[in-house]
Formats: structure tokens, C-alpha cells, sequence
DNA sequence: GTCTATATTTGGATAGAC
DNA sequence: GTCTATCCAAATATAGAC
């Protein structure tokens, strides 16, 4: 065993799944097949979620067999996070860069609604394969160093979360809002309502997830502004 | 074979169980225990969800081995449905009492709203149980006549969906409410929003239900209600 | 009523021929 | 690059002794 090459100590498997990746810069058609995967893949997690999902599905969408999968993807886990990880971490970078900007909280807040629609939209299904996953809940693969990529992925969330609440308690403090609920209660909230439209958004549907962030937007701010010294009845 | 009994064709174990609830009115440790069961299982699929949860979780958290389990129940399946039925299904039924009320829709959805966290935090965690699980997305156990109760459990979404559709389109058209999104979208929205608290609502939190719930309450009535030409800059 | 041992099924993953 | 034939682990469910 004279040559210690990287692919030593590997499977067969793995070996030839790595020489392709490798040559994957030559083959446009190995880049092509793997990109419908992924495609098809997305389909399939956000109709069934993940733990549902059988990678016969994904072959039979994909239209190629159950094990030449495995020549284009490690594995299930491996998959999901191909098909949402690109999508999900812009989602966040752009929501803290809002959040940083300077300008009223009620603005912000309008536009992070929207832009998080039009995400949903633009990335169709991908973001919402993320959302729609309680990832604490999966049991990912046995595989060894898999969960790096678990920690942070949960870290989208926090960070997520805590740009909106940001925004909230800016509001907040400056007067703009007002609510008898804390800015973390608001932001899980709103960030509830909004990932929920996994459930009964359609790309193709009478209105464009712009219009209806638009409208989900319009409500919240109302809501929040005007509910100072409110006549609330009871 | 004289006696046909209505247990023949049933396996031993099914025999057994059978027997045991039968008797299970005369005997109250029995039901104790079988309660107790029920309420450890309650906490696990709540925290690891239907899909992860393992009989063996249950039974550990139960205190009791994982083949008495099946002495009490005949299956995951059946479990859960022994789990959630009885807090959803009357929870749908005072969601439509309410939506049939003679009473102005702002105060009828007020009063939903409340109604629904309260429900929450009081059947704790048996609603969330159910809510926080797309059960299309769940493969039931392969039993026969298992899916009448999947079907009725659909029902229960669509009722309670279109208690509070009724509810958001009375106020549209009273007048009382006013947005750019049709009444199912703010129903889904809502209701998203409500159920999405599964992820976060702790019954020992600084917050009680009853309050969170007038709380968002208050914001999203105030949002519907003046958001009739409302200087929305852009 | 409870537990040990085991049957069964499902689905992820791999080997190896072509 | 693809497919057939498996392997293997996990987890549900049952049998049967006690």
C-alpha cells in the first residue's frame, strides 16, 4: 500500500461517488442529472417531509433506478441538505442585513415579510423543505461528522429569529409598536405564520407570493402600530 | 369449533388485549395504567414527533417494558389516535358553536383565538400532538380499517379551517374587516400561526396561555379591522 | 400481567457484474 | 454509468413461558 491517496480507507462506493464528483467539473451531463435530482428530490421532501420520503420515490421521480442514486448522493441526509442548504442560508443573510439597515422598524419589518414570501416562492419548493422539518425531530444518519452541518442549520433559525426579533424590539422601544407581548413571542409568531404556508402555497395560484406577503404584511403592521391604548373590549 | 365467539380469527395477543379492556371497567388499575400511558406518550410525540417516536421511548418513559406496552395498546397508531381524539374533536366543536354564535365577527374571532390557546395549554400536550404533524405525510400502520379514523381526522382540519373562514368572511362582509387577502388565506394564516406554537408555548412560561392568546388577539383584530385604507407607504 | 426471545417488515446503503 | 442482488439495521409487533 505504497500510495496514500485521499480516497484510501474508502468504500468502493464512496470512491467512485467522489472520482465523479471530482470529474464533475468536465461533465456537464453528470452536473445536469445531479441537479434534476435534486429537483426531484425537493418535490418529494415537500410533499412527504423528510422522514416519510423514501429514496425509491425520489429514483421513481427522478426516473432512474433506486441505486444509481447512490452514484450522485451519499446519502438521504446528505440529500436534503444539497436541496435547501443554498436556498436557506441567502434566506438568513438577507434577513440580518434588513434587520442591520437603518431605518423604522415598521418598514423593516414590511419588507422582511415580503422578502420571506418571495423567497418562499422564488426557491420553490427548497426553503420550505427546511421550514417545514422540526430537524431536532429527525433522526439523521448514524454518520459520524453529518451533524456540523445539523448545528448549523440550526443556527439559520436562531439567526433568523433573532433579526426579527431585533426588528420588533426596535419598534418597540422607539414607539412604533405596541403589544402586551414580549418581541420574542411576536417573532415566533409572525415567523409561524409565515413558514406555515408550506401547507397551502402554490406557485401557480391566483396570487403571487408577492401580493400575498403584501397582505400578511399589512395586517401585522396595523396590527402592531395602532394597538396602543386600543378599545379592547372584554 | 362451537363457540364463535367474537374473538375468533383474533391472534393471541389481540385476544388478550381485548379481554383485558373488556374487563378493564371493573378493574381500575388497569385504567390508571393504561392513562398513565397515554399521558407519557402524549409528552413524547410532542417532543420527538409521530414519526420519531419509538415504542421504546414510550415504554421507558412509561416505566414499564416495551412488549406490556402492546398489552394496553395494539399499536403506534393506535396510540396516538387514543392520544389526541378527544381535545381536537371538541375543540373543532366549539370552534364551529362559536362560528354559529349571532355575535359581531370581530368578537367571535377574538374570542376563537383566545379559545384555541387556552385549549392549548389546558389539554397540554395533547393538541399540539396532533397539530404539529401533517398526518398525509405519516405512513400509517398498513392496518386494514385504520384509515376511517385518518378520514375523520382530516374532517376535523377542514372544520375548524372553515369555522374560522366563515368567521373572517362575515366580517368582510359587515365591513367590519378589511384586507387584500381572501378569507381562507387569513384563515390559514391564523390558524398557521396558532398551531405553530407547538414549537415554543411552555404551560410553566411567564406568559399563561389565556394572555398570549389575547395578545395576538389584539393584533391581529387590529389589523384586520383598520386596515381599511390605511396609509400603506411603499 | 410481565418479560425474554424472536418473527417480520421496511428502507437505507453497498457490492460487483455489465 | 446503470442495474441486479443483497446486506444490514432499526423498529413494530407477536409468541409463549412464567
Amino acid at each position: 500500500m505504497l500510495i496514500r491517496d485521499t480516497h484510501r480507507n474508502m468504500s468502493n462506493m464512496k470512491r467512485r461517488r467522489a472520482a465523479a464528483a471530482a470529474a464533475s467539473e468536465d461533465s456537464q451531463a453528470y452536473r445536469e442529472r445531479r441537479q434534476a435530482i435534486l429537483e426531484a428530490a425537493g418535490r418529494i421532501f415537500h410533499l412527504k417531509g423528510y422522514a416519510a420520503t423514501k429514496l425509491a420515490d425520489v429514483a421513481v421521480e427522478s426516473g432512474i433506478d433506486r441505486a444509481t442514486l447512490y452514484y450522485y448522493v451519499s446519502s438521504k441526509w446528505d440529500l436534503f441538505r444539497d436541496v435547501v442548504s443554498e436556498a436557506v442560508e441567502q434566506n438568513v443573510i438577507d434577513a440580518e442585513a434588513l434587520a442591520k439597515q437603518d431605518a423604522p422598524a415598521s418598514e423593516k419589518l414590511s419588507r422582511l415579510i415580503e422578502m420571506l414570501m418571495t423567497s418562499f416562492g422564488r426557491s420553490f419548493p427548497a426553503i420550505y423543505v427546511f421550514v417545514q422539518e422540526d430537524l431536532h425531530k429527525l433522526e439523521r444518519s448514524p454518520g459520524e461528522s453529518s451533524d456540523k452541518w445539523l448545528a448549523k442549520s440550526q443556527q439559520w433559525k436562531i439567526r433568523y429569529f433573532t433579526a426579527v426579533k431585533r426588528i420588533v424590539a426596535q419598534g418597540m422601544a422607539a414607539g412604533e409598536f405596541s403589544t402586551t407581548l414580549t418581541p420574542g413571542l411576536v417573532a415566533n409568531s409572525l415567523i409561524g405564520m409565515l413558514n406555515s404556508s408550506y401547507l397551502w402555497f402554490e406557485p401557480k395560484g391566483k396570487m403571487s407570493a408577492a401580493s400575498i406577503g403584501a397582505g400578511i404584511a399589512e395586517i401585522i403592521l396595523t396590527g402592531l402600530q395602532s394597538a396602543r391604548g386600543s378599545k379592547r373590549t372584554r
